[in-house]
DNA sequence: AAAAACTGACGGAATATTCCGTCAGTTTTT
DNA sequence: AAAAACTGACGGAATATTCCGTCAGTTTTT
């Protein structure tokens, strides 16, 4: 429960503040919550960043796979987890900014990376039957994958950013864009 | 001269370390240079990043449009600026983490932003232009460039993350990705 | 030789981290 | 079933540590 307090307030005010200008204390007050209950809970602030990752991108997850079933065409599958994706990030835009802002840091190891990123797996299957099918250009899954991922959050900072408002129609034709980049 | 040190310096150590982690005095270490002598020059930390962030567009731009002439088809024209660009990260790797890290944080002022991108206008021609021609899927020239510019980052920075090795073809394929994704 | 630029030791403010008394909730004893 | 003993999460004051930014003395430039 405090753990979980003071894992909404690191998200608010990483994001808002930067990391290097957020303090524990600042963090305990956001979370009400005494300064050593943070330190009962995590080592140090780093730790702290580390957690919000594999949090957020366990809520992402759970957001983007509820209600799938693999059923219909490839197609429609790869629209459907996509577009919860861009969805997920809509609603939640401090986890977005989060998300974007920490996915290059140095705080974040490998090991984080891997643990964080498992649930998506289930994107690459989709991709290697699209590979099957001679659906996509020649590359592995992974990397059509990434670079669907990739394309998305570059497009949704600037969209964010522009206050872009982005009603289905909008979601649609990105859709088709990200499809058309890899369709063979 | 020292100036330059020190924002040399300074990204180096950003990269590496993340910011909050990165001390005046390092940076001081890192660039032969006094404490004093940053402080000369700079006003804060922040300040630093700030200045490294506009020099580090400065020497992209002087590097993408080295030589770019307006003559061949339209999609020579958006080949050869965007393999430009990708090859300025390919070969400024730090630079890459740095432009990609920093892009969404709050240090970045939507001023500092709006400096450091003038440069980059020169895509938004092209981009209308090829509207005109109704090449393109039917957004703003801003936000097609946007698009493609998301595209390239996301993809750059998976591609260093897996050491996957770029060859020629590899660049000339993933350009074919970007052209059709935003073909009408 | 005057001005400008530089250096890095130093003081102190800011911050991280520890430490320990409290107390609500739980288990054991009577 | 009431009382006593126990547990450990919690808060925040105390302490340790880091880091900033200044300034007196030095070097370089003009």
């Amino acid at each position: 429960m405090k753990r979980e307090q003071i894992l909404k307030a690191g998200l608010k005010l990483f994001v808002t503040q930067g990391l290097h200008a957020v303090t524990i204390a600042q963090i305990a007050a956001e979370a009400n919550v005494g300064i050593g209950t943070v330190y009962r809970n995590f080592n140090s602030k780093e730790e702290i960043v580390q957690q919000i990752w594999i949090r957020q991108k366990a809520s992402e997850s759970a957001y983007v796979f509820k209600n799938y079933k693999k059923q219909g065409s490839l197609h429609d599958q790869f629209n459907f987890l996509w577009e919860r994706v861009i969805r997920y990030f809509l609603e939640h835009p401090l986890e977005f900014q989060f998300s974007y802002q920490f996915a290059a840091s140095p705080i974040l190891t490998k090991e984080i990376h891997e643990i964080a990123m498992m649930d998506f797996l289930k994107f690459d299957e989709l991709y290697a039957l699209g590979l099957d099918q001679n659906l996509f250009k020649p590359l592995t899954a992974r990397r059509l994958r990434l670079f669907t991922f990739s394309t998305i959050n570059g497009w949704l900072l600037w969209a964010m950013d522009e206050k872009m408002d982005i009603d289905d129609a909008t979601i649609a034709l990105f859709l088709q864009m990200c499809w058309d980049s890899i369709s063979a």
